[in-house]
DNA sequence: CAGCATTGTACAACTCGCGGT
DNA sequence: CACCGCGAGTTGTACAATGCT
């Protein structure tokens, strides 16, 4: 503690030495474990106090637990990520259990390596988002390790789920839109490997309820999907392509916060030329509440899903072994970003 | 692979046994030593594979390293600390580290916990942002491994810094209030505890330089610096109290950009009644540049500094052992939140 | 007898079942 | 019976030693 250079850190025979006592009776009490005296305890804990002793969690993960879940995420940018770490983070509180995230390369497809390298450090269990991983690869990584995925509408046998209401929340976005008078309203979204190619994740079901509810409204002419790569560049260009196109569309509906920021922003730019256009975000982060921004968007509490996504994790390591698949209500925040058409 | 409910996941013996070599031979392919023949590797790999096997990194971390960096943030919602890690992920492409994040409780001086969270689990170096932390601490921790603090001014024996110019940004941001004519300029920034408190850090550094500046400028008698905690709620009342009180300051230094987007949300909500206020911000976040927002700020590019903090890092994994410190220039960028006072 | 490739084996720090007082 | 300790087991690393041209 005091001394500098200490020549090596402590380790459990140390502790075990200087507490007069036996290695594994130092581990029980490290471990709560059965069967130690209090005077036992108190001895120990002397010790460990003393030496400033600390298990490593690497030899704990050779035979037992390691006390750390890990969170796979495909980046830090998106708020609503933020959300579900908090959420999951004070879930944890008082909970023995570390939580570590990793965030996949900004590269695609990364986010099989960057679950694969926390099932490598002997996580005591997963949390991810990843839309473009098989769900038969999944079903591998959960027999090893307790697994919940978040954004998925997978029909799992070894995994749980948490996801919002996408088809529900779709339809609040579109009748909103729809009763406000606006006929040509394009959707927003991600590229279709992500979309119509996986229709079970989050965005392949509100692209599919776009669809459906547009042409159940007798709207199929007016269906405009754009299919993009989420990087602001590229969302920026799209939307003034959309804007300054032929057949404007009068409303768009992103796919989710960061992208209707994007929409917000090329509509800000193209200034009263432009034309009248609402826009309609979705996952309600903190910045669609800005006054500033007052994006319309739909609230499924990325706080409530993390913390429920501990919960059934915890469940897993607990021992439950069949698959529970929990679904969050949406809401709809109506805000300025969207309002009757001019034309 | 194939076969599901594997009896138990492949281990090094495993793969020797069914590559017909020792186990030291498949250890040493897995570590790229010398003295394997192509014959040999080829034989290790091709057993790899069919195995599906993948090294345990807590049997690893129990004699040679982890392959594993941690970083320690005290939250996610800082858009400018998912700068930090983005820009640490790039520079980690390529490098066989793997980057693990763990974010700090809410609460305050969770800080150390999480560090120590990082060092229990082995990692080979840890990168971080605790303000709260006493330095003589984190030389303890920097004896026991390679260790890069962002965010600090300290002069260290052990560990290196990453760190921006707050004086000479503080400066810039003053010389353009001052020049548009400001004289009334509050400082917004985080409690007394991590400022004139511990004035090595960022915050502590930008606080004395405001309070010598405005000084300097003879205006000693309008220094106004309000230390908050920095949730919403409590930022929110203390900027309406500000604007609403007597001697409303005509322009805000927020001591980073989230803080300034609060002051920017109640100057909005007090509409014309709260007065001409303009807002400055630091670390030019992405939301920061929004047309939206337009918020005048700092930059100083956390995505580089993140890449550097890996730099210094992977260094001191190579073995230097003299501190580095380095310093990274800030750039102001005037928006729309900063104009010449009304009145 | 160099000069390789390859293997044997001593660790590393903890957990846990079982046997002993 | 309540407490405590022995010792094997966990998976990989790294160095010394061996074997082979």
């Amino acid at each position: 503690m005091t001394t500098q250079a200490r020549t090596r850190a402590a380790t459990i025979n140390d502790v075990a030495r200087v507490a007069g006592v036996s290695r594994a009776a130092v581990s029980k009490v490290l471990r709560d474990a059965y069967g130690v005296s209090d005077a036992m305890r108190e001895k120990v804990n002397a010790a460990i106090d003393e030496l400033g002793y600390r298990p490593r969690v690497s030899a704990r993960g050779m035979r037992g637990a390691t006390f750390t879940i890990g969170i796979e995420l495909p980046n830090l940018d998106n708020p609503f990520f933020s959300d579900l770490v908090s959420g999951a983070t004070s879930r944890l509180l008082g909970e023995p259990y570390q939580l570590i995230v990793a965030p996949a390369s900004p590269a695609n497809a990364e986010g099989e390596r960057a679950i694969q390298a926390l099932t490598d450090r002997q996580v005591d269990g997963v949390i991810a988002i990843s839309p473009e991983v098989e769900q038969s690869w999944l079903e591998d990584v959960a027999a090893a390790v307790p697994l919940v995925m978040l954004g998925r509408h997978d029909d799992t046998r070894e995994y749980d789920t948490v996801v919002g209401d996408d088809a529900a929340g779709t339809r609040l976005v579109l009748e909103h839109l729809l009763g406000l008078g606006h006929r040509r309203i394009a959707h927003l979204t991600l590229p279709e490997s992500v979309t119509v190619e996986r229709p079970n994740t989050t965005h392949g079901v509100r692209e599919a309820a776009y669809r459906r509810i547009m042409a159940d409204a007798g709207l199929a002419g007016e269906i405009r999907v754009v299919n993009v790569e989420p990087d602001p560049e590229t969302v920026y260009a799209a939307t003034r392509d959309l804007i300054d196109g032929p057949d404007r569309p009068t409303a768009v509906f992103a796919a989710h916060d960061e992208l209707a920021l994007t929409v917000l922003r090329a509509v800000a730019d193209a200034g009263p030329a432009g034309g009248d256009v609402s826009v309609v975000g979705y996952d309600d982060t903190w910045i669609a509440r800005h006054p500033l921004i007052s994006l319309t968007s739909v609230n499924q509490s990325g706080q409530h899903m993390g913390g429920r996504a501990i919960d059934l994790l915890l469940d897993r390591v607990a021992g439950r072994k069949h698959p529970v698949h929990e679904v969050v209500a949406p809401r709809l925040l109506v805000r300025e970003s969207s309002r009757a058409p001019t034309a």
